[in-house]
DNA sequence: CTCTATAACGATAATAATTATCGTTGTTGA
DNA sequence: TCAACAACGATAATTATTATCGTTATAGAG
């Protein structure tokens, strides 16, 4: 494990990547979206600095679909929609938060509560039509 | 795919390892569990009545932990604390149940949603104290 | 009870996403 | 300019899961 951090072109390519589209990708997906650019681009870099990534607080994971892990490249606690029929994983923006109950859980079951997950699924709009 | 279902001890012995615990096991726990009582039995025969139960509705997945998926017997919609030390999967009781927001959801986006995941990740109160 | 159709099984091979290895290349600071 | 070492590409290895296939168990008909 690396002391020192030097700086990647091709990181500074697959945050951005991350961080520019709403699709909420996953490493393959990084991966042939940045083959253009960088046509020697190997798979294993993209895992490898999507672990950095995510170890710095970059990026965060928005869970497993259909056996891919997808990524997140806003990490403020936001829900997210899963279609179950073409994978698509899309933000959705609620009228109200949905309430916290973080410091419930503490106090109840004297865990510590980082983060949380507010996972929807079911059919999106596409694929009830098609 | 078979058209009609036949009896399988294996099978009921299966579901019932998943519901007798509150662990949310994996399908390599519910493997390990059951070669007490079933000395020969393959963990293909595991995974395939997993798929088979999930189908039928009478398990879900919670999700994914350390790279292994994550079985509940109880399919009720109900929140889960997963702690990121050690792995244990948690049921956890909200004082009041979260909103749902599925209405809002369906209306605003024109989505259908089936069924949601609220899961809160942290450090349980052994991994605390150790 | 016996027979037949076929669902379920065990053993094992195959798949697919991810991780590790290792010799080479790129970055940084002296 | 150079040395140290982080990052890289290529590829092998790992690991959870799925598929295959010959055998066994279940269930309904006769």
């Amino acid at each position: 494990m690396p002391t020192l951090r030097k700086h990647s072109r091709k990181r500074d390519a697959i945050i951005a990547c991350i961080r520019e589209t709403k699709a909420h990708p996953s490493a393959e997906t990084v991966y042939s979206r940045l083959r253009a650019e960088f046509p020697k681009l190997s798979l294993g870099t993209v895992y490898r600095n999507i672990a950095l990534l995510r170890e710095e607080g970059e990026i965060v994971s928005v869970g497993f679909v259909g056996g891919e892990e997808r990524f997140d490249g806003v990490t403020s606690d936001h829900p997210h929609f899963v279609c179950d029929c073409c994978g698509a994983v899309i933000d959705v923006e609620l009228s109200g938060p949905p309430r916290g109950f973080e410091d419930e859980i503490n106090r109840n079951y004297g865990f510590e509560v980082s983060h949380r997950k507010l996972i929807y699924f079911g059919k999106c709009t596409d694929c009830i039509e098609h």
